[in-house]
DNA sequence: ACCCACATGTAAGGAGTTACATGATTAC
DNA sequence: GTAATCATGTAACTCCTTACATGTGGGT
């Protein structure tokens, strides 16, 4: 279960990286599907380099500013990671606020249901539209294709993402004729 | 934030329930979206008793068997879903390990994550198989099409469900396609 | 004046998982 | 005899969210 370890090693397996990039990865990048705050990463990579997942490639420091700890995988961790990638696991829940809500849609008065809708709706427009940049630049990143470039795997997951926020969108229009 | 609350209440809002009544609910009809487990049921009944959402309509004791509580929705309780109904959430995050394993494609022999989509993908149709069935069953249940019907509600959402398995099926045979 | 970006981290608490406890009954 | 079903509940634990704390420079 606990995933966010692997999602740190997955950010990692890549690049060297400091706490901090981390979590800003974690916000654009493969932002919507997962999530992490500084209480989480900050220990976790403490934790993680005691067990040799990781080590301690390096520290900068600009100026005033904290010194920057960059991590990079270790040969250990690597290993760790293809292990867990070929896991099996059982599918997970969805758990949406919003299907819940569209569940109790019978009790409210449709036109504040049809605003509630429009609104998420939206959302998930601004999202597509993030996903669909990132896609464009991610294939012009790409030259050939490739499937052990890791440009490559990225684009499948967010297209997974595009092909979500669409799902999303033609719902809420269904639910919209609906009302 | 998203309280498992409103999901107890979604339950009881069309119907008296006991807390073992909502266990296997969550675990069957809203499946998949929400999960509960004893631990958190039991607790959260008492304190939303407390708080005047919901009351104990009656008992039941079968033979030897522990007695039976059956809550129902007070008109306090309705008020608070409909209020939490209308509410505005941010979108959720998806986290689904798989995406994450996914991205990690690039560090694997092709015909090993072959193996694994494989598996992932059975798991998916056996679950759009289930809501195939469902929505068949709530369809056969309503009569007319009537927005204020609860079914009706119940249809959209597993509607959602089979656009989703449907969606991340396709997805793992382009995954395929690509390896 | 005030907030944001940078970069590290801690604290408090709610949410969620896994396992356990009771105890008779039915099914393999 | 082993497991599952019914029905309640507790215990121990991990995970995740929200907020805080530090401290300077740059933008509005």
């Amino acid at each position: 279960m606990s995933s966010i370890r692997y999602a740190l090693l997955t950010l990692l397996a890549r690049e060297p990286l400091s706490g901090y990039d981390i979590k800003l990865q974690m916000n654009s990048r493969i932002g919507p599907f997962w999530k992490v705050g500084s209480n989480q990463v900050y220990p976790e990579l403490s934790k993680m380099e005691g067990e040799g997942l990781i080590r301690l490639q390096g520290t900068e420091q600009h100026a005033y500013r904290p010194v920057r700890k960059l991590y990079e995988i270790t040969e250990a961790g690597r290993e760790a990671l293809i292990q867990w990638t070929l896991e099996r696991g059982g599918v997970e829940t969805v758990r949406d606020d919003f299907l819940l809500k569209a569940y109790n849609s019978w009790l409210v008065k449709p036109e504040e249901m049809a605003a509630q809708i429009e609104e998420v709706k939206k959302q998930h427009e601004e999202r597509l539209a993030a996903y669909v940049a990132k896609v464009e630049e991610l294939t012009a990143m790409l030259d050939a294709p490739d499937s052990h470039d890791p440009i490559a795997s990225t684009i499948s997951v967010v297209e997974f993402g595009i092909q979500y926020e669409r799902l999303y969108i033609e719902w809420c229009e269904k639910l919209l004729k609906k009302e």
